[in-house]
RNA sequence: GGUGGGGUUCCCGAGUGGCCAAAGGGAUCAGACUGUAAAUCUGACGCGAAAGCUUCGGUGGUUCGAAUCCACCUCCCACCA
């Protein structure tokens, strides 16, 4: 049978949202290997999920033959991309955008095969072809490529020009310029002829396959990925708790394994086609499947085992998974003592019963809710709320309302768990590790 | 530069002298139903277990009493130039 092609994959998964002369790159993409580029600003010290789907795409990329670039953006890190942001951002200092820099560095480089040698992948900084460069040769050689009369028509500044109140810098306006200035670069160096980046980045790579042919006379592409939505209308990537990274010190494999589990039915297997290598034909047995047994679908445990698998590998997804079951299990018994001492290195939020700032008070008169909203489970309303509706327990035993003032007895000795775990639940989902070294 | 309109609790947004910790909606948290979904219903939602304490851009003032009145400051918006 005939495999199918690359465009004819991302296009089933959902992957395609914009492409120049598609009939053109689909032939380019067929007859030869082609070196690709996708870039990432250091705007923090970790990506987040958002980036996921770009690096994902490099990799099945590569997966057909091709050979991705991962650009950094040490220079275009330092300007800031005014692409559909409503306001003008502040800059980040040089020494952290370096430091940025370097940790971005080594995620994207987790994500992409750099052994073999044919297609294998390259990590790329733009602040090596643009520290150098000065403001005459640069207004000279790559200013006078661009008008500003297309440039200002662009969808992706028109909001920040055409609004009152609002503006954009000539710094923040130069950013299109630069971005365009690293493709044609990257073609001039690499042989590069294809860009993807997020749907918002359109304008950016049309300008950049301009300035490539302009100034190169060679011809380039550009192929641009949806923005991922939920199904309810709200933001993709984001919690209560805050946005989810791809670096485990800043979001656990625990809590990012449950991010994914908790997706809804209504997204979950559009997830998997974005976010995992399984086929689609595979995906969509999975589905099929759900919808025929009663109750509770397979897909999301799928997708948080393959994704966290890809972000945080075996050992993480496996720190995941054992914490993940030792807590909705609710049997604790079923957790050794090394299991414990696991968990909280595993990513459960845990503390320290005499770290916690109890004021004056001594445990024995601070109030459970007071000792639990310390700890940030929540306001102490909602913990009393919480209490009241028989919601908390420290250690699979149900916590009273009249028990609020019982706390040395509900951490002490007797009540821990190898003298001196106490794994408290709040609610369904909420899980909290208090331990403990002085129980009496 | 001129004129007018604003800044209220996470967000939107009511509130024009006491009945205001402040309507309503959204978000969030918890309960019921479920599947660690969705939808729906219920409760909580400044802090505090409570007593009580602290808020309505800032500072000062009037008043027994101010988010509400006055003065100044500050930031924002609209229209005009």
């Amino acid at each position: 049978m005939s495999k199918q092609t690359l465009l004819e994959e991302l296009s089933s998964r959902g992957l395609i949202a914009q492409m120049t002369s598609e009939a053109e790159l689909a032939q380019h993409l067929e007859n030869q290997s082609v070196t690709l580029y996708c870039g990432f600003d250091p705007t923090a010290d970790s990506l987040h999920i958002g980036s996921l789907v770009p690096l994902l795409t490099l990799k099945r990329f590569q997966q057909y033959g091709h050979k991705p670039l991962a650009l950094v953006g040490g220079a275009t890190g330092l300007i800031g991309d005014p692409s559909f942001k409503a306001q003008e951002r502040k800059l980040n200092d040089d020494a952290t955008v370096t430091d940025w820099v370097g940790k971005i560095k080594a995620q994207v480089s987790q994500f992409v095969d750099f052994n073999d040698s044919k297609n294998g992948a390259e990590v790329v900084n733009n602040l090596d072809w643009t520290k150098d460069l000065d403001v005459l040769t640069f207004l000279r050689d790559v200013g006078k490529h661009f008008s500003i009369n297309q440039m200002i028509a662009k969808e992706s500044v028109k909001q920040r020009i055409d609004r009152e109140g609002e503006g954009i810098s000539f710094t923040e306006f130069t950013y299109m310029i630069l971005q365009s200035y690293d493709f044609q670069q990257l073609n001039k160096s690499h042989g590069c002829t294809l860009q993807i980046g997020g749907s918002d980045q359109w304008g950016n790579i049309t300008s950049g396959t301009e300035l490539t042919r302009r100034m190169n006379g060679n011809k380039a592409y550009g192929l641009t990925l949806p923005l991922i939505t939920k199904s309810d209308g709200t933001k993709f990537g984001k919690t209560e708790s805050g946005t989810i990274w791809l670096s485990a010190n800043k979001t656990s494999p625990y809590a990012f394994y449950q991010f994914w589990i908790n997706s809804a039915d209504a997204d979950v297997y559009n997830f998997l086609r974005y976010f995992t290598f399984l086929e689609v034909a595979e995906i969509a047995k999975i589905e099929e499947e759900d919808k025929a047994r009663q109750g509770r679908p397979e897909a999301q445990s799928i997708l948080a085992r393959e994704v966290t698998e890809l972000v945080h590998g075996k050992a993480g997804l496996n720190a995941a998974m054992r914490i993940t079951e030792a807590l909705f299990s609710g049997d604790i018994n079923r957790l050794d003592e090394n299991d414990f001492k696991q968990l909280a290195q595993d990513g459960l939020p845990s503390c320290q019963i005499e770290d916690l700032e109890l004021g004056e008070d001594n445990l024995t008169e601070t109030p459970f809710s007071r000792i639990l909203s310390q700890a940030g489970l929540g306001a102490g309303k909602q913990i009393m709320d919480a209490l009241k509706r028989n919601a908390i327990s420290v250690n699979g035993v149900v916590i009273k309302e009249e028990q609020n003032f019982k706390s040395a007895e509900i951490f002490s000795r007797e009540n821990s768990v190898y003298e001196q775990y106490f794994l408290v639940k709040l609610g369904k989902k909420k899980h909290y590790l208090f331990m403990s070294s002085i129980t009496k």
